[in-house]
DNA sequence: ATGGCTAACAACGTTAGA
């Protein structure tokens, strides 16, 4: 069917005794269940993040991906939006979902993945507290007083640095989804024309820096690749060719907490993913973690 | 501020994405 995943595989030898996790803003689990199939088959994740299942849990595809390797799961969806899902290999001691910004919708969902073997080193962690994060897109107008989608992302946004929805703990964490904000100036195909478009401006990178800050996450993508590489995982389904002047931007990310920061060994953002036929708008990011 | 595109749905236009 797709072309790409052989060249997807040759990117991704996997880093000896590492957790893998894929996260993947999917745009329709459904739709897109037999790639999603072949994708995992290719990139061999321990873990798969999904955003944007858009679909109600009755229609979730559990069996399929089970049979697909990942047996132990912890979903939500709404009909027809939002959703998100985590398909893992490992066992879940621990399903948990938050509500944010005053809204019961499917944009959270966390577990705790017990990592076996790979873990429990000396002074390691048995198990790791995954988040998976869908921030609301935010609408077209930057302006909370004009746009009640713009407020309701800076509302979670400001939840996300708050400690109130995910405490502040020494846990082994990993948090990863589609934050919908690209925060530094490399993040996007130009960064003064975006400046004033949702997802780029101050308010935004602000409020994102802050969260970053206010649980001593890591950003696991920047700390290998950092500044001024230029990273993106989302192009605009919106341009007939997504590779002409390359008009994308960094919309999803992997945090990790401060004991695992010297642990990410590699990461990879599957751009030939967005070539193919039936592609998201968004390509999966793949981080390799030692425990 | 707009265009252009894609997906879901009590679905052939509307809502949402970002």
């Amino acid at each position: 069917m797709e072309t790409a995943p052989p060249y997807v595989a040759r990117a991704l030898a996997p880093a000896a005794g590492a957790l893998r996790i894929l996260t993947w803003n999917i745009n329709s689990v459904r739709l897109r269940l037999k790639v999603l199939v072949k994708l995992a088959k290719y990139a061999r994740p321990d873990v798969i993040c999904l955003q944007e299942t858009k679909t109600p849990d009755d229609s979730f595809p559990a069996k399929a991906l089970a049979k697909a390797g990942f047996p132990h799961q912890a979903f939500h969806g709404d009909k027809g939006y939002n959703g998100v899902a985590i398909l893992s290999r490992h066992p879940i001691a621990r399903r948990d979902r938050r509500f944010w910004a005053g809204k019961e919708d499917s944009r959270h969902v966390a577990a705790e993945i017990e990592v076996g073997e790979l873990g429990g080193g000396p002074g390691r962690s048995a198990s790791i507290e995954l988040h998976n994060v869908y921030v609301p897109a935010g609408g077209d107008v930057p302006d909370p007083g004009a746009n009640p989608k713009f407020a309701h992302k800076l509302k979670f946004l400001e939840e996300l640095g708050s400690g109130t929805v995910i405490a502040p703990a020494k846990t082994t964490r990993v948090l990863v989804g589609d934050l919908n904000v690209a925060p530094y100036e490399n993040d996007v195909w130009s960064h003064k024309q975006l400046l004033k478009v949702v997802s780029h401006t101050p308010v935004e990178t602000d409020l994102l820096q802050r969260a970053l800050a206010s649980l001593d996450w890591v950003d696991a993508v920047r700390h290998l690749h950092p500044e001024p590489q230029r990273i993106y995982t989302w192009w605009s389904y919106r341009n007939r060719d997504w590779k002409v002047g390359d008009r994308g931007r960094r919309l999803d990310h992997v945090w990790v907490s401060p004991d695992l920061g010297a642990r990410v060994k590699q990461v990879h953002v599957l751009r030939p993913c967005r070539d193919w036929r039936l592609c998201s708008d968004h390509v999966p990011v793949v981080a390799d973690i030692a425990l």
